[in-house]
DNA sequence: ATGTCACTTTACAAGTGA
């Protein structure tokens, strides 16, 4: 089974992309975040005529995240019992060939200093206290987590010390996730090696000059991580000449679990 | 750290969010 999380940053924009991500890599099941749309305005045919099937939960402008699969998709749900901004279309779940999926696009906090922080703080307490109780042993949490784990998930530990999506206590929050009985896929996959870097900010040529982060991340509980074969990024997709259109600022997570 | 991109609107430039 193949497993993508992808943040398009705006569905519209990203569709020819999307359409070649899923003929190259033959995806069982994409997680999409920052799609931009609203519902009705997703681009459901198109997928569709590539085999594939989506649940939605998007919002105009803002947010608004996708599950599409090439199997039935069972048990939808959109947002989260306890969410501090309801409002915000950030998360999506469903059930796809027996793996309870949750698709979440997490706050992402601006700076420090800034109160936009504190509800992401507060947003992954909560989100936390959801997917503890959530009873599924066949879990997957995934998403654009907005967080860098640890310092290996970063270009330059000591210019992103203590700043937003390196500081302590957000990494602390996923910590917490993991303690919970959660894997981290990709790290587990690159062991001690820095990266694989996920998302590459489209100011300062940072793609070009290596300045990556890993937060798109794919964690897992025990019975799906016992599964895992392998986790690539496809870093052509965050080039600006390959492929149709412009980049996302993320590269696709590709995941690949034993059937 | 900030060489951009995508969105929206008392829109054709400027603010916001990332």
């Amino acid at each position: 089974m193949r497993l993508i999380t992808w943040n398009v940053n705006s569905i519209r924009q990203r569709l020819p992309r999307l359409l070649g991500v899923l003929g190259r890599h033959e995806p069982d099941i994409v997680c999409l975040q920052e799609t931009k749309v609203a519902d009705d305005a997703f681009p459901l045919a198109e997928v569709e005529a590539l085999g594939y099937g989506a649940a939605t939960f998007g919002q105009r402008s803002y947010n608004g995240v996708a599950i599409l699969a090439r199997h039935p998709i069972a048990e939808v749900a959109r947002g989260f019992p306890g969410d501090p901004v309801p409002e915000e279309a950030r998360v999506i779940a469903a059930t796809v060939a027996g793996v309870r999926v949750i698709d979440v696009y997490v706050v992402n906090g601006k700076e420090v200093a800034n109160p936009a922080y504190e509800v992401k703080l507060g947003w992954l307490d909560a989100l936390t206290r959801w997917v503890s109780g959530v009873e599924d042993p066949n879990l997957v949490v995934t998403g654009d987590f907005n967080v860098t784990p640890t310092d290996l998930d970063v270009h330059d530990p000591a210019a992103w010390a203590g700043r937003n999506l390196a500081s302590d206590p957000e990494r602390e929050r996923v910590r917490r996730l993991l303690d919970d009985g959660l894997t981290d896929l990709g790290r587990t996959a690159a062991g001690t090696a820095p990266g694989p870097f996920t998302f590459w900010d489209y100011r300062a040529g940072a793609f070009h000059r290596g300045w990556g982060l890993r937060i798109d991340l794919v964690l897992a509980r025990p019975a799906v991580a016992a599964r895992l074969r392998s986790v690539t990024v496809d870093r052509d997709e965050r080039k600006p000449t390959a492929g149709e259109g412009k980049p996302s600022d993320h590269a696709p997570v590709i995941v690949d679990l034993d059937d």
